[in-house]
RNA sequence: GCCCGGGUGGCGGAAUGGCAGACGCACACGACUCAAAAUCGUGCGGGUAACCCCCAUGAGAGUUCGACUCUCUCCUCGGGCACCA
């Protein structure tokens, strides 16, 4: 016998099925497509990290599996290069992006081949593909068509390292999500994705989705549905009268509303601010506002701060109370109406503000009803109760009479999301140009392709893809311009309507639209006339299952099925879901702790895959524990699955030994495995593939190697394509085989053991025939010494059997 | 503070409400060997000389004939959100 060497196995199928196209599925005439996509990875670092493999391997599993089971299963891969981690990698090394790229591109796809995923590489995705970004540009010219794409000023989130905008979905705790620098506020005119438009239908979709539930609860956070009421107050400030608009989901504690408060950015505040007493101090409070950081503002979380704005009152419409009105930073400008009622007796917040400048605190709801006289509260009380000063409400149930004193103060119903646009401008280089251009003749004139923005055009399509230019210094200039800005030849263009002199929009669009799409563009992306084939995405997607990191549960899972959304409603595919079935694998970490560069505790697959094979490494990763849970990699416990699958080598190249003994366990196993990789039970499959073998070494048959080997097949695909062929199994290759099927009435044993228990403590275990019955168990166990010995001659007086499992004596 | 997950031997982990610790790692002993490695075999939660006995799944209570599993309270670790009215 061969000695197993990996060293010649796994390369040699690895060329085997590259040639013979073994995972290329036909893609127009496959009957049962099942397109199984794991998010590709950014080439940023040093190269392939081993958390990426365990991401994969676990995918590829379930796709190997899927095949087997007879469907044609297509697994693309692809490189999300383009973007600013591939952009400061490059800028870390000293090489221009582009280089880069190529370079990451080479040793990528090379340590994806080594890895034995069953990759359909004819299909192959790189976002910085001038064929590929030329759609991701067609999708923003789409966009701006419809509406969805707008220019807007506002205060955004710039990261002062990376010199960018960022998303609200990029800032994690005030920190850029990338590189973890404090994000400050600044005032910019950028593009804008309308996501808000789809906040109700993203988050309604969730309940039928069959996605990992803990990336439904973070989307469900992140859009953040609240029902409310919008509600008028008349505000007079010497001889202005205003009504300003105030969201309250509370509307049943009108009554104690005591005063209004204001964001210092509010619209209204700056028409006041002529009318008031003391202008210097509110004047002095919002440039102070302004100039404060995040992390500011965050330090002083515990402390309200804020301003009267002395002279101005408004009325309270439920009992023509007048009442003051404050600006402060704790009411924010981007959610609701920028306005808020304060109700100090019951909002925590606006009880800690009226504390701190001695507001009146009205208490409108009790516990009980009547009221006993309330003690003072030692903070704001948001439990149910009964409305209590309250007018006619009073005596009411708080939560009955929500709606019922909105209608009464004119309130309208309203529904608040905490979800905002999505920013797509970036001030980078290494992205997809933003393809618009700006003509300030046609402003003037008030033209432009849409009515509401004048002067902007999406570049033709004919004129797609906007090269983005090989220029030198491509580095971020941190003036609130991309590099492109520096470049003549590429922002002066005409005007695409009147020939007039016109600007090229120089900002690039965020990552995060390459990758929003990129699945829809694998099956079709031989195709040069359209970013995707409509046959085609109608066999193939959505997809029949999506594998990912749950990092990305409110950045790209929210905005991959965005996209979906919109372009269904252009007409431009039939689904608005792009995943029926998405899964989030766990995270791997390293003697306990998350890997990271600075930690060096960063595995890198390469030297495992030559030290112990492909094979070996992807079980003993997907053994540590659940797929979904991941992983703590431990250099020493490789050893187990080495062990493992020399014994395996030696197993099925035996002698057969033809005894028909190993029925119940061939059946038990082939059913724990089909089951535990549909639920991504890893371990657990390989677990119960180790008991097979333990049991079986020695004694299998011909039949009973053949099965172990289709069951081994997703696992380690080299080493039992190799035994598969030496043993002369079936046709090649293995992973075409069928899947094992199992009968339900052959996993039973002959015989079972049977615990009895005296009141629930196990007192002896018989062995029996299985499937015995009751009455015959029960006198079995009477009839046992140890339970005569331990029952003392008592007879039980409950008698609680389950079947093929165990009695219970009970006295 | 709120919302999700977790907490089981020295370690990774396993257990439709039914024999806790499967499977593997590490360790110990034995076989083979001049020797070592590899391999094979045996043992391996704690108490105990030993057990058929007792204790044990973060802590405490509860439901149940029976709880790692269900309920409540608390401790603790990890993750997400964080003035969202």
């Amino acid at each position: 016998m061969k000695k197993y060497d990996f060293r010649k196995i796994e390369p040699k199928w690895q060329k085997f099925w590259d040639k013979k196209g073994t995972y290329e599925p036909d893609l127009k005439e496959a009957k049962r497509p099942f397109y199984n996509l794991m998010m590709f990875p950014y080439p940023s670092a040093e190269g392939l990290h081993v958390g990426n493999m365990y991401a994969f391997t676990g995918a590829d599993i379930f796709g190997r599996f899927k095949r087997m089971q007879g469907y044609d299963v297509f697994q693309p891969i692809g490189l999300d290069g383009f973007g600013i981690h591939s952009e400061n990698y490059a800028l870390k090394i000293g090489t221009h992006p582009a280089k880069q790229a190529k370079i990451s591109e080479k040793r990528f796809y090379e340590q994806l081949k080594a890895i034995g995923n069953g990759f359909a590489w004819n299909e192959r995705v790189e976002t910085y593909d001038p064929d590929y970004y030329r759609w991701t540009q067609w999708i923003f010219t789409q966009m701006f068509k419809h509406g969805l794409a707008y220019r807007k000023k506002q205060a955004v989130n710039w990261c002062p390292k990376d010199l960018t905008v960022l998303a609200d979905e990029q800032v994690v705790a005030g920190k850029c999500e990338r590189c973890g620098t404090q994000v400050i506020q600044r005032e910019l005119e950028q593009w804008f994705f309308r996501i808000t438009k789809y906040a109700e239908k993203l988050l309604n979709n969730l309940r039928s989705l069959d996605w990992s539930e803990k990336i439904k609860i973070a989307q469900k956070n992140w859009i953040g549905r609240s029902e409310g009421a919008t509600i008028d107050f008349e505000v007079k400030a010497g001889n202005i009268k205003e009504s300003i608009t105030v969201f309250t989901t509370r509307p049943d504690t009108l009554f104690g509303a005591t005063y209004l408060v204001l964001a210092p950015e509010h619209f209204a505040v700056q028409n006041f601010i002529k009318e008031i007493s003391n202008q210097k101090e509110v004047t002095a409070y919002i440039e102070a506002v302004k100039n404060k950081s995040e992390e500011e503002r965050i330090d002083e979380k515990k402390e309200k701060t804020g301003a009267e704005l002395r002279g101005v009152h408004a009325v309270n419409p439920v009992n023509g109370e007048s009442i003051p009105v404050w600006i402060s930073d704790y009411v924010l400008a981007s959610y609701g109406t920028g306005a808020i009622m304060a109700v100090p007796a019951h909002d925590q917040r606006d009880f800690e503000f009226a504390k701190k400048f001695k507001l009146p605190i009205k208490v409108v709801i009790c516990p009980n009803y009547p009221a006993p006289k309330c003690p003072p509260l030692e903070s704001a009380y948001t439990g149910e109760g009964y409305l209590v000063d309250s007018g006619e409400f009073s005596g009411k149930k708080a939560e009955e009479a929500i709606w019922e004193v909105a209608k009464f103060a004119r309130g309208k119903k309203e529904v608040k999301f905490r979800l905002r646009d999505w920013l797509i401008s970036r001030q980078r280089y290494w992205g997809p140009p933003i393809p618009m251009i700006f003509c300030a003749v046609c402003a003037k004139e008030n033209k432009g392709e849409r009515e509401d923005m004048p002067g902007w055009y999406s570049v033709p399509e004919k004129d797609l893809p906007v090269k983005l230019p090989i220029i030198k210094d491509f580095r971020p200039t941190g003036s609130n311009q991309s590099p492109l800005a520096a470049s003549k030849s590429f922002y002066e263009v005409k005007c695409p309507s009147c020939g007039a002199k016109a600007k090229r929009e120089t900002d690039v669009s965020d990552t995060f639209l390459d990758s929003a799409w990129y699945y829809l563009r694998y099956p079709s992306s031989e195709n040069k006339k359209a970013p995707w084939d409509d046959e085609i995405t109608k066999k193939w997607l959505p997809l029949a299952m999506y594998t990912g990191g749950a990092e990305h549960a409110v950045l790209h899972l929210l905005y991959v099925r965005f996209m979906a959304m919109a372009l269904k409603d252009f007409g431009l595919i039939d689904f608005d879901e792009p995943a029926t079935r998405f899964r989030a694998h766990g995270l791997l970490i390293k003697d306990g702790a998350k890997m990271s560069k600075s930690k060096g505790n960063v595995v890198n697959p390469d030297e495992y895959i030559k030290n112990f094979g492909a094979d070996t490494l992807r079980m003993y990763l997907m053994f540590l524990a659940p797929f979904e849970q991941g992983g703590d990699f431990r250099d020493e416990s490789v050893m187990g699955i080495t062990r493992f699958l020399d014994r395996v080598w030696k197993f099925i190249q035996s002698p057969d030994v033809e005894d028909g003994k190993n029925l119940a366990i061939l059946h038990r196993t082939i059913k724990k495995v089909t089951e535990d990789i549909e639920n991504l039970h890893y371990n657990t499959a390989i677990s119960a593939m180790m008991i097979f073998l333990n049991a079986l070494e020695g004694t299998a048959d011909r039949k009973e190697k053949e099965i172990f080997l289709r069951l081994l097949a997703p696992f380690a695909p080299h080493i039992s394509e190799e035994l598969w062929e030496t043993g002369g199994f079936g046709e090649i290759s293995i992973h075409l085989a069928d899947w094992p099927k199992y009968d339900p009435n052959l996993c039973v044993e002959e015989k079972v053991k049977i615990a009895v228990q005296i009141n629930g403590k196990v007192r002896a275990v018989l062995e029996l025939p299985s499937g015995v019955s009751e009455a015959d168990a029960v006198s079995a166990a009477l009839a046992n010494a140890k339970i005569k010995e331990s029952l003392q001659g008592k007879k039980p007086g409950r008698i609680i059997y389950v079947a093929d499992r165990l009695i219970n004596l009970v006295i």
